[in-house]
RNA sequence: GGCGCGGUAGCUCAGCUGGUCAGAGCGUGCGAUUCAUAAUCGCAAGGUCGCGAGUUCAAGCCUCGCCCGCGCUACCA
């Protein structure tokens, strides 16, 4: 264990724009809950803040598309995520929201701390301008035609239907979401955090630990892919970033600042002081002060997020908390890959996803289930993979046929041989070991046993194996089943009674062992095991794994002799083969046409883009579209997706290069009639100058198919 | 194209600074068993550790090249 005082950790902070899917649960949240629980049962000081991350122009981008404001948006989402925590059993101290206003009053103090410490340069860059709306235009607020697929609808971030990301001004053709009008560049201002000055302490920082002088973590202990992302952006050098936009919803820029007029805090500043805002919340509310969990040096601050957010947690926050000046460092950043589902990425735009409010209205009282599952298949080092196949055999195999019924054997036992009271026992008496078959037990060594595996445990947790540390916990339960089979106290109860005695006795206390070490994973499932065995639900604030540890240690029971236990039941159900079907059915039907109509809070949109605005004829006229044949194509040397074409247009042969090399390979293209946008000026991409563009039709599943001309049409026709 | 992380038994994955590291769980086969939701326990199955070279007395573990997956990034239409 680190050694540290006290604790703050955080969870990634969920968009408010949409629910929670398993890949979320699996990333960030499932691990820090582990984690801090078996903190807290270790009896350590600990601080778990998470909240909604309410601002920024997709969301006010959904509100509009939903004809509601931002605020019903954030409200009603903030709602489900925060319920869907507490469905789920992730036990944050806080779940705050960045829209409160003491969250922007701890934005806006960082803010001014940043601008007071010289921190910012002031740039004024060009940003399209809604002349009709009289605004800048944020990123999403611009859709135009996706360069890479011809997307029409793709916003000025990103192409949601081709995943690439882009920056506004690559759209062609684009278009205020506003007014429909052509957006125009106008110059504004904004302030660049100088991350540049900060690129050197940050590397000795990631690289060694130390900065300051002070070593501050073992960066061995942080993963492999976490350095190396953050490698991958040092090398590359980091540049001043704005730390502001013209946003029209989320944290004012304070507004004595001259020019700051209509900006917004931008994510990068507003987002993770939410960690800091949740923080002081909780101290208001406790009693507490909140300075120590970020601002001692003997408090250990760790960010569980996605690999998506590593830079963003391991060079941009830091720099910012130490460009402020008094705050510490995280000590570590154990990001997790992502999980794939059923052998597929995981997506919200394409509702490829199982939603974690749907399975716990469909799953009532198996959401430990659901974590198990989860937490075996936690995408720790590399991506993962869940299939609803996979769920139901970890479920009935290890959590009904194992654990289950070990702790049902257990108590049945106890209740047919000595009424359910606890047995007293002669710790001389031998028996099988159930750790080793080929072993004679000896009941004080079995404890001992016991108690390693109990801190093996706890070492992978503190390690952040959480796989590994699952493991071991249904390995004590393995043995627990193996301690039963080896020494069949269903025969030996007529012939060697006081054996039977230390057997069950000793079953009891892994039972009650697994009733604590299982409460970081499965905590529903520990209330409900230590309720079978007469026990109160364990009192986080106690460190009652600890309080067992040192029991064992000394080689003292967990559960004493004559004390009562209840009524055997079982701990989990069986799924049958109906209920996954199922859900693979629901899985499947969703992802299709009828993603339109379903009750799920995906974007009903996204399969069809909604209809750009209406043109006139004039307009289209404008468009000088000609039949033509691709006579030669070759793969553009240094990209990814762009095919070089030469196409003939029948009165000349242009060169044309198409986004189309990560779906078509030369060979499939050559000889192809299509259609050409051949009046759209010319553009010089990777030093060749493209005259022209491909027309192509695209799916919701973002496949491309030729547009042409019906067998043998000729060349350089127009098209009406 | 550049960079990063992965590519290990049918499946899901462990393998720290190179030398019992060729492993675990599940599935499969055989055997034992009945207290238990036909659950449990034991044994077994021979996987070129992505491909090809190299360094070393010794390489999944180091180096170089290549292939595949994922991510970030690029003069990105």
């Amino acid at each position: 264990m680190s050694g540290k005082k006290r604790y703050l950790v955080t969870a990634a902070l969920p968009y408010a724009n949409g629910p929670l899917h398993i890949g979320h649960l699996a990333g960030a949240y499932l691990p820090a809950d582990i984690y801090v629980r078996y903190l807290r049962l270790m009896s350590k000081d600990v601080v778990f803040v998470c909240g909604s991350d309410e601002h920024g122009a997709a969301i006010t981008v959904r509100a509009r598309k939903e004809g509601v404001t931002p605020r019903e948006i954030v409200d009603k989402y903030h709602a489900l995520i925060r319920d869907t925590f507490e469905k789920i059993g992730i036990a944050f101290d806080i779940y705050h929201r960045t829209s409160e206003q003491l969250h922007h009053e701890t934005s806006q103090d960082f803010f001014r701390k940043l601008l007071e410490n010289n921190q910012f340069s002031e740039e004024v860059t060009e940003q399209y301008y809604d002349e009709v709306a009289g605004q800048f235009l944020a990123d999403r607020y611009i859709i135009g035609t996706c360069p890479v697929c011809a997307n029409p609808d793709a916003y000025g971030d990103q192409c949601e239907k081709c995943g690439s990301s882009l920056s506004p001004t690559d759209l062609i053709s684009p278009r205020s979401t506003l007014s429909g009008s052509a957006p125009v560049k106008r110059p504004t201002k904004h302030w660049f955090l100088r991350l540049d000055r900060h690129e050197n302490w940050l590397r000795e920082w990631i690289n060694t630990g130390v900065a300051d002088g002070h070593q501050l973590h073992n960066p061995a202990d942080w993963k492999n892919h976490v350095l190396g992302q953050c490698n991958s952006w040092l090398d590359q050098g980091l540049h001043p970033r704005a730390m502001t936009r013209d946003l029209d919803w989320g944290v004012d820029v304070p507004q004595e600042i001259p020019d700051s007029a209509g900006k917004k805090l931008y994510v990068w500043l507003d987002a993770p002081i939410g960690y800091i805002s949740a923080t002081k919340q909780w101290a208001i509310d406790h009693g507490k002060k909140w300075e120590p969990y970020w601002k001692a040096d003997d408090t250990a601050l760790i960010h569980f997020i996605g690999k998506d957010n590593i830079v963003f947690h391991c060079l941009i926050f830091p720099a910012i908390l130490k460009a402020h000046g008094d705050f510490i460092l995280p000590v570590n950043v154990p990001a997790n890959q992502f999980v794939n589902l059923e052998g597929r990425k995981i997506s919200t735009s394409k509702n490829w996803a199982v939603w974690v409010h749907e399975y716990v209205a469909d799953f009532p009282g198996q959401e430990d289930a659901l974590r198990y599952n989860m937490i075996k298949k936690m995408p720790e080092q590399g991506d993962s993979e869940f299939t609803w196949k996979g769920f139901q055999e970890t479920t009935n195999n290890e959590l009904v046929n194992n654990l289950a019924n070990f702790v049902n054997r257990v108590l049945v036992l106890t209740n047919n041989y000595y009424g359910g009271f606890v047995p007293a026992v002669d710790a001389n008496h031998e028996f099988k070991s159930g750790w080793d078959i080929d072993k004679t037990g000896v009941y004080d060594e079995e404890l001992h046993i016991l108690h390693e595996k109990l801190e093996a445990l706890g070492s992978e947790i503190e390690r952040f194996n959480f796989r590994e540390a699952l493991r071991i916990l249904m390995e004590i339960s393995a043995a627990g089943n193996a301690l039963l089979q080896f020494n069949e106290p269903w025969k030996m109860v007529k012939v060697d009674p006081e054996q039977v005695k230390v057997v069950i006795n000793l079953g009891l206390q892994f039972v009650a062992a697994l009733s604590v070490a299982c409460q970081p994973f499965m905590p529903f499932t520990s209330k409900r095991l230590r309720g079978l065995i007469n026990l109160n639900a364990l009192d986080e604030t106690r460190g009652e794994l600890l309080f067992i540890l040192n029991d064992l240690a000394e080689g003292n029971p967990v559960l004493p002799t004559g004390h009562a236990i209840g009524a055997a039941e079982h701990l989990f159900s069986r799924i049958p083969d109906e209920v996954i079907a199922a859900q693979i059915a629901k899985l499947e039907a969703t992802d299709t046409a009828a993603a339109n109509t379903t009750t799920t809070n995906t974007p009903a949109a996204t399969m069809y883009a909604p209809l750009a605005p209406t043109i006139t004829y004039d307009d289209f006229a404008k468009l000088d579209i000609r039949t033509g044949t691709i006579l030669t194509a070759e793969k553009m040397e240094k990209s990814k997706k762009l095919l070089r074409l030469n196409v003939d247009l029948g009165f000349e042969t242009r060169t044309i290069l198409s986004g189309i090399a990560e779906h078509f390979t030369p060979e499939d293209v050559v000889g192809r009639q299509v259609v050409v946008l051949a009046n759209l000026a010319p553009r010089v991409m990777m030093g060749v100058e493209s005259q022209g563009m491909i027309l192509m039709a695209e799916n919701a599943e973002g496949k491309l198919s030729f547009v042409r001309p019906e067998e043998g049409w000729g060349n350089g026709f127009g098209v009406k």
